[in-house]
RNA sequence: GCGGAGGGCUGGAUGGUCGCUUGUUCGGGGCAACCCGAGCGAGAGGAAAGUCCGGACUCCAGAAAGCAACGGUGCCGGGUAACGCCCGGGCGGGGCAACCCGACGGAAAGCGCCACAGAAAUCAAACCGCUCUGCCUGCAGAGCAAGGGUGAAAUGGUGGGGUAAGAGCCCACCGGGCCGCUGGCAACAGAGGUCGCAUGGCAAGCCCCACCGGGAGCAAUGCCGAAUAGGGAUCGCGCGGCGUUCGCGCCGGGGCUGCUUUCGCCCCAGCAGGUCCGGGUUGGCAGCUAGAGGCCUGCGGGCAACCGCAGGUCAAGAGGAAUGAUCAUCCAGAGGGGCAACCCUUGGACAGAAUCCGGCUUACAGGCCCUCCGCGCGU
């Protein structure tokens, strides 16, 4: 599992499905080829000062570790972005079980 | 005990599971750069923040000196690599006090401004008035600036003498100017003499004086580097100005910091083509963390800031940016129940390194400690 680190890969998957949870907005972008998924984390200024940012990164980052291995696509680029105090505030348990719903919607 | 002043410290703890960055050792792979696995370490703050000052470091600008411009600082002394910071002192102001606050050089160099009110706001004067004289019920002339009133500010204040009424007109005390003296490195202070005593305020309006300052910043900068365009050197044609008898002769001209001087450097066209050099975007590596370092202890100097010496110890280095996620128990705190032990619920301030240091400023839940002042009570 790889991490997007280029601008050029977040336009991209902006262009892909979008599936909004109540903690998070997830993008998948098909880049048709067998390799490995990629995800990518964005956190704008919308969601807090600097601690807030990290913190609902971070989050995100170890539910998409636990998550996506298992059931991503290979061959697709992932984004997950962030929301303003429910993405640090959500329970985990709930905040796993909604990327796993999000992922199950957006592959259809 | 109540109220207050100054200063310092702290900024949740432990464990389980699963991860990230980095150092090192071992094993494996690779020509190598490096990659994979395992073990052992390290991994956010007092403000990491605002980016407001001061530096280190790097590059740019021809150098030096002087001048000008612009910006900054502004009582004195000390500390420091330096500062607009810190310490000590002076002066002024506030507080019963501990203590706190201060853009705190110059207003007889010049310009400008001083709203409203007021007669008058800096250069002269008199609104209500007061006194005397003349005519006699109001006016004219002369004298006065004490009283009233306005204002942030009205030509020093209080008391007395004096006078027609008054006035530093005269006197005492206070205040002030000037002069030297004494103390102090100095800011300044003290006592004395002298002058009745005309230089209102604003320099956070311009300005003057003294001192300091080149610009940009780690996205600096250096190195490695595919392609394309542009660039440079050299060969070749060929060359600046003036005069010309068209053979040539003579002489230079221009540019480089805001200006000047000295020194120094560079250019003198343009162009088809050949050859050679080179070029630096995405990316990678370096810069990159050991430096005016922090902390502890001891000794020495200093009122202190701080300095010196010796010993010990500690030390993130990311780069769409690691330093965590989650669960449990505990510890502060808050609410409720209970005589109590205790139980239940809730719940964690401000805030995240980005080249590195020294400061300042701002944000901050809760907790702890020290010193001092005033009042009250007891001895």
């Amino acid at each position: 599992m790889d991490i997007l680190k280029k601008r050029k890969h977040f336009l991209e998957a902006a262009r892909g499905k979008r599936e909004v949870r109540q903690s998070f907005v997830l993008q998948a972008y098909r880049r048709g080829d067998d390799a490995p998924l990629r995800v990518g984390f964005t956190c704008s200024k919308k969601v807090g000062n600097a601690v807030a940012r990290n913190r609902a990164k971070r989050r995100l980052r170890e539910i998409a570790r636990r998550v996506l291995p298992a059931e991503g696509q290979p061959g697709t680029d992932y984004v997950l972005i962030g929301r303003q105090a429910e993405t640090a505030a959500r329970p985990f348990d709930l905040l796993l079980a909604d990327l796993r719903s999000a992922l199950k919607d957006i592959s259809q």
